[in-house]
RNA sequence: GGGCGCUUAGCUCAGCGGUAGAGCACAGCCUUCACACGGCUGGGGUCGCAGGUUCGAAACCUGCAGCGCCCACCA
């Protein structure tokens, strides 16, 4: 590559240049294709979906794609031997479809007009001239597929495939041609299967009655009256069908009725499946050839089948009167003649069921015809078992009901279809109807060996082929390499729309033929909507084109998106806002590159593990952090979680690498001690380079860009120069220690920053007056270690480490913020506004109040002490001494400021109310009310309390041996109690306003706007109780560290 | 008619027995030498409703409500 040796960035993320480049790069060293003679690595093998030849890229494409891709790049750096096989589907219906359309808008021809060859050799120059596009547009996104092995479902090895199958499936009787009912489009002029149809339900549709007049009267009883929400199929009337035990009728059974327009006699039957007695009149009329009910009455009952509609929707010779009209006329047309003969018996509304075409959305018309069918049975039982002994399994596992309750109540499948876009059906007729199929063109009938053969002029389903994919792709019926390395295929991931259109169907095959299963785990992703929920539609035009996104975006960013997005049992709803955050994501990472790029000059890079470097417990801790990144991303990937694996490297990235450790190595630097800087030039270069080969799978882009750059500075010893051919991370054992001992110094940081926020102090104003105390032994050593840095990210200059857990001293004109594990005063004199910091004070004692109540609540509850497990005791124990700490050290500050300052009425109120709380438990606590009265003595009398203080909390800090962590966790419990604080003040405080005066227009403008937009019990939730929610000053810190910390 | 899923911060969603989270949006401060596609800080949640199980429920069970999807040959 020209450019492989650049060491510089631009300064911002530009995708368009960096997606061109390697794609080409990785196709020349063939990095995508699988080795069917490789017995070295393992295999790992998917075959793509093959969208239809017709297609252009949407949204459920890029997403298809990029999740295969994702577990194909994982699977290739981590040693596999990958496979990803492309290709396309004919698509029978949809391009016939197609190419007729233009047909009639450029010539103005129909298919007919053309000749089956003609518009055949049409449809195939379409497909050379568009079928590669949606290729193109895969290889745009960056999928890493097996381009050698691009297969069409129509090219000759996957025909051969097809004639096989249908021949051998004939042989076994599992092929058969029968003339019965199917559901056919009018439209379309063809048979559809079962799943073709979509079922909706018709709200106007109404049931209509008429009479059948008795062909011999019966004194009071003339007429039997039927209902029907198709009238127009009466004129195909050959029955009507009563309950046999059905007294109304029963004398009725056997005897005819007269068909009031065409010229016949019906019987009338006994059928106890077909009629339901307390539906209607309990009368029904039977109408076999267009009724899927009454077809099987017909058979039961040897009646006529006569059909009164034909293959184009309108009305056949046999309808008599009505024949030429279209359908629906015909309905309106019987209605009225009926009526005109007085046996109209009304009509009432009614939902009835519609079926439509899935192509073209007409209304369908059960159809007498011959069509060839699979006998599905005797396939479907072994896919059932297979999926239940657990040789394929679904993930998300709920798919596994779905595809058995289809699987146990299956259909035979009509196969044949109408068309002449497909694969031809292998059957040959002789001129007396017998049937000969063969895998070739055959000279002769089988049955009487004339030579005058026709081929049966109906094509496959398209699905028929597509069932055979995982196989007839590798060159089945041949036993070749590839099917023996890479079949059965490792995952097959698809949409749950298919599942029985395409898995089921391959499950099927793939067993029958195959004699094992074509995947081993089926990943079904869920659909793509759009912001909102809905589908997305050009009529909607909602739609969201990854074409566009892709050029806007960066097909990284799409990637992501898609990825991060998709969580398992949930659709994915799109915003283009969230492509706009992972596109911020690959600038960040870009920058963050780029900064390694600026400091990392003169470091070459060693292979050896940068634990093994002299390095500080920064460095120590971003190594830990990187390993838990990686177990955390290895472990989603093995478990389908794409989001989670998505947002796992996202935070790492983001928060740990970003966010802390760039800033933190910003120290060693631009400091001048040697050692330091080479430790943090190996550690930064192993967390990028981490993060790279993580992120790889979802960005290759990027990655690949930023890992050549990054490889040509720091030099290539360990780096493949691709970072496709680079291994994946491994899981492995993380420094819970480094990462833990760590804590202190974020929480000193953040609560530093905390207090700057909270008191308005802007970041340029160095506070040179900070203390640091209350630190067990190990977070003393480490906080003077990293000083340097606490005063860089906090900007401080000298702070002062008190040692051996000394406090920090007790000073007005400062704000201070307990943390776990340490304690920080900082100096404000004259910055400071005094009643603030002491108002920020109470409420956080306040909260301390309800989170010791709560947590000594349950201590004091015997059955949790007695069955809640020890530890979960011993932690609310540990929390609760830290809790008590820290509002000792809290009252020990706020009796400070209260010296210097003259303390308000509202907070005086406040701290009687503290001082009455009978779960606080802790009567040593200087009373505010002394303070005040006996102004003199307060400062005696504080120092008193605070050695003592002290002096506990140092005790309970050696007595549990985890005190920093738990204190890590106390932390957090803050939020929790405070927000219940809140809620409690809420509801009293709405009680309250509830007959109170509606809020005065003339209130504050910001309140008001956002009482207005979040409704009046937020908004007086608002105004009254806003400053209990304040946050701790170190709590962020204890947030963020225990999130660090992880949960192992 | 049967089945499945969803209901958590304004929005989109994680979490699925032990201290309510993320991203975006919002507010304040910061044009600090990787990044304004940025940084720091903050505000915002009776985890749909009602029962039950449990020492403990957003999580498990039951019922209900709303939304969505799939399957279905009742005229």
């Amino acid at each position: 590559m020209e450019n492989d040796n650049r060491t510089e960035l631009a300064k911002g993320y530009e995708h368009r240049e960096v997606e061109e480049r390697w794609y080409p790069f990785w196709l020349e060293r063939g990095y995508f294709h699988g080795d069917e003679n490789d017995r070295t690595r393992p295999p790992f093998s998917i075959v793509l979906p093959p969208p239809n030849v017709t297609g252009s890229l949407h949204l459920g494409h890029a997403l298809t794609a990029t999740l295969q891709d994702v577990l194909i790049r994982w699977k290739r750096m981590s040693g596999y031997n990958t496979m990803w096989l492309p290709g396309t589907d004919h698509a029978g219906i949809a391009t016939q479809m197609i190419v007729e359309k233009e047909l009639r808008k450029t010539e103005k021809l129909t298919r007919h007009d053309l000749g089956r060859e003609a518009f055949l050799k049409r449809v195939w120059q379409w497909k050379e001239r568009y079928g590669s596009r949606i290729g193109e547009q895969h290889k745009a996104l960056g999928a890493s597929l097996d381009w050698e092995r691009e297969r069409f479902t129509m090219d000759e090895q996957s025909s051969r495939a097809v004639r096989e199958v249908f021949v051998r499936l004939h042989e076994e009787g599992l092929i058969y041609r029968e003339k019965k009912l199917i559901n056919w489009c009018p439209d379309c002029h063809t048979a559809l299967s079962d799943l073709e149809v979509e079922h909706e339900e018709a709200h106007q549709g109404e049931l209509w009655s008429f009479a059948y007049p008795l062909v011999e009267p019966d004194g009071a009883t003339t007429e039997i009256v039927v209902a029907t929400t198709r009238p127009e199929t009466m004129l195909g009337d050959t029955a009507v069908a009563v309950h046999p035990d059905d007294e109304r009728y029963r004398a009725l059974v056997g005897r005819k009725v007269r068909h009031p327009i065409l010229d016949r006699e019906l019987p009338i039957v006994a059928d106890g499946v077909l009629v339901d007695p307390k539906f209607g009149t309990g009368a029904v009329k039977v109408t076999p050839a267009h009724d899927f009910n009454d077809f099987e009455v017909g058979k039961r009952h040897g009646l006529e089948q006569i059909t009164v509609i034909g293959p184009d929707g309108r009305m056949t010779e046999a309808a008599g009167p009505l024949a030429g009209k279209d359908r629906f006329e015909a309905r309106q047309e019987v209605k009225r003649i009926i009526a005109e003969q007085g046996l109209d018996r009304g009509a009432k509304p009614h939902v009835l069921p519609l079926g439509r075409c899935q192509r073209s959305q007409t209304v369908l018309e059960p159809l007498l015809s011959d069509q060839w069918y699979v006998r599905i049975e005797p396939l479907a039982r072994p896919a059932i078992e297979a999926v239940e002994q657990g040789k394929t399994r679904f993930i998300p596992e709920q798919w596994t009901n779905t595809y058995m309750a289809w699987m146990r109540n299956i259909h035979d499948w009509c196969i044949s279809r109408q068309l002449w876009w497909g694969h031809q059906i292998p059957a040959w007729y002789c001129a007396d109807g017998h049937v000969t199929v063969a895998r070739a063109a055959p000279d002769a009938c089988r049955t009487c060996g004339s030579r005058e053969l026709r081929q049966d002029e109906d094509v496959l389903d398209t699905w028929f082929s597509s069932g055979l994919w995982p196989f007839s792709t590798m060159g089945w019926p041949e036993d070749t390499q590839t099917l023996r390395t890479f079949y059965p295929t490792s995952v097959m991931e698809t949409g749950h729309d298919i599942i029985f259109f395409w898995v089921a169907r391959m499950m099927m095959m793939g067993i029958h033929f195959m004699g094992e299963v074509p995947f081993r785990t089926v990943y079904l992703h869920p659909m793509v909507r759009d912001e909102k929920g809905l589908k997305m539609s050009k009529t909607k035009g909602n739609v969201i084109d990854p074409l566009v996104i892709t050029e806007e975006y960066g097909a990284d960013a799409l990637r992501f998106t898609l990825a991060a997005l998709t969580a398992q049992g949930r659709d994915i709803k799109l915003a283009v806002e969230r492509i706009e955050g992972y596109r911020a994501f690959a600038n960040k990472l870009w920058n963050a590159t780029r900064f390694a790029l600026m400091n990392l000059e003169g470091h070459v890079h060693r292979a050896v593990s940068p634990t093994k470097l002299a390095v500080t417990p920064a460095d120590r801790w971003i190594l830990a952090r990187t390993q838990r990144a990686v177990n955390d991303t290895v472990a989603a990937l093995e478990g389908f979680r794409f989001n989670e694996a998505a947002n796992t490297v996202y935070q790492f990235v983001w928060g740990d690498l970003c966010d802390w450790y760039i800033e933190l190595a910003k120290e060693a630097f631009y400091g001048d001690d040697a050692g330091k800087k080479a430790a943090a030039q190996a550690t930064l270069t192993h967390a990028l380079k981490t993060a790279l080969l993580l992120l790889h799978p979802f960005m290759p882009f990027i990655t690949e860009e930023l890992w050549h750059v990054l490889r040509a500075r720091v030099g290539a010893e360990g780096w493949p120069d691709s970072i496709l051919a680079a291994s994946y991370p491994r899981a492995g054992e993380v420094d819970e220690a480094a990462e833990r001992g760590f804590g202190p110094v974020i929480g000193i940081v953040e609560a530093i920053r905390n207090i700057r926020g909270e008191m308005n102090v802007p970041f340029k104003v160095v506070l040179e007056d900070v203390e640091i105390g209350s630190l067990a032994r190990e977070a003393e050593a480490t906080v003077r270690e990293e000083l340097g840095r606490v005063h860089r990210l906090a900007n401080v200059k000298d702070a002062r480490v008190l040692s051996d857990g000394a406090a920090p001293a007790k000073r007005g004109q400062s704000a201070v913020a307990v943390g776990a594990g340490f304690e920080v005063r900082v100096g404000l004199a004259g910055a400071i506004d005094l009643a603030a910091e002491s108002a920020r004070i109470d409420k956080e004692i306040a909260k301390l109040d309800q989170d010791l109540a709560s947590v000594g609540k349950k201590l004091e509850n015997p059955s949790f002490v007695a069955k809640a497990p020890p530890e979960v005791v011993e932690k609310d124990r540990a929390r609760l001494a830290e809790l008590r700490e820290k509002k000792h050290k809290l009252e020990a500050h706020r009796a400070m400021i209260s010296n210097s300052e003259t303390v308000s009425t509202r907070r005086q109120t406040m701290e009687n109310q503290n001082e009455q709380n009978p779960t606080n438990g802790e009567t040593q606590s200087t009373p505010a009310a002394t303070v005040q009265e006996a102004a003199g003595q307060v400062q005696t009398a504080v120092a008193g309390a605070v050695e003592k203080v002290v002096a506990t909390a140092t005790e309970i800090a050696k007595a549990a041996s985890s005190a920093v962590v738990s204190g890590i966790e106390g932390l957090r419990k803050e939020r929790k109690s405070a927000r219940r604080a809140v809620k409690k003040a809420v509801a009293k405080k709405t009680a309250a306003k509830k007959t109170a005066a509606k809020p005065a227009r003339g209130a504050k403008k910001a309140p008001a706007r956002k009482a207005a937009a979040r409704g009046g019990k937020k908004a007086a939730a608002k105004r009254t109780v806003k400053a209990p929610a304040r946050k701790t000053a170190a709590k962020k810190g204890a947030r963020k560290a225990a999130a660090r910390r992880g949960k192992k």
